[in-house]
DNA sequence: GTAGTTGCAAACATTTTGCGTTGTT
DNA sequence: AACAACGCAAAATGTTTGCAACTAC
């Protein structure tokens, strides 16, 4: 948990739910998270989950994708990526496609002051397009 | 309502959520949408507004924009642009940047059908700044 | 007359919060 | 001992839906 127990107390719950979310390429919501991370603390509650999850975004150590369809999706990799979204299934996968810190230059203009960018991909997955 | 009226049967409500929505470069939510709405037809509801913007999203007359903290929020102005999220108000401006369709063609690989993209830009806005 | 649309209120789904207890430092 | 974090259940928020009445065609 580095950098947390200098600002926070640690305890079981956030690091459960941060080694879940870690553990996957998955994209999962609070629920999923909540149902994972059940299968070692029993007695875990959603509360707690969307807690730590507010904490852990605000240290950094995870990306809050405010994206989906109605359930919000959390994502465990937090160097700067770009992310494909399928209008078919819903999924949300991690592109391979290297960032380009020169688009925040191009926004740099207006007044704005621009502090990054998120670029999503929508289309169909390969999953889906073999059906 | 130009397309509409071939496929839907046309209805005041509807007209007037649409013209409000396209008399501001705001990206109201839906309850603003509502109450602005309001000040012409009283009775308004909010489900009936939530139900037009489906249908007029479904006919491509709006974007719907599933951002926000919270709130969803919706753009009247469906050709392709570019956003600003402002970090500290949250408000939501468009960008004044050409759309890059050269995107989609370095994101078409490893088996995506890409459709397309969006592309927000985030960090703080002309009126934040001077505070 | 038929079927899309409405207002209203109830229902939903997700997320947040209050409170008394537990755990970490 | 102090106070962060917990579990639980209740509340808040935003959105959707069922239904009877209304409206456009």
């Amino acid at each position: 948990m580095e950098v947390i127990e200098r600002i926070r107390k640690r305890s079981r719950q956030r690091e459960e739910i941060l080694a879940v979310l870690r553990s996957t390429k998955e994209h999962p919501t609070a629920a999923i998270l909540h149902a994972e991370a059940r299968k070692r603390i029993p007695r875990l509650s959603l509360g707690t989950v969307y807690r730590n999850l507010d904490v852990l975004e605000e240290l950094g150590l995870l990306l809050h994708i405010r994206n989906g369809n109605s359930q919000d999706r959390f994502d465990g990799d937090v160097s700067p990526h770009y992310h494909f979204v399928c209008d078919s299934c819903g999924a949300v996968m991690d592109m391979r496609l290297p960032y380009r810190p020169d688009l925040d230059e191009a926004a740099t203009r207006d007044g704005f002051q621009v502090r990054g960018h998120r670029l999503d991909f929508h289309g169909t997955c390969p999953a889906c397009l073999k059906k």
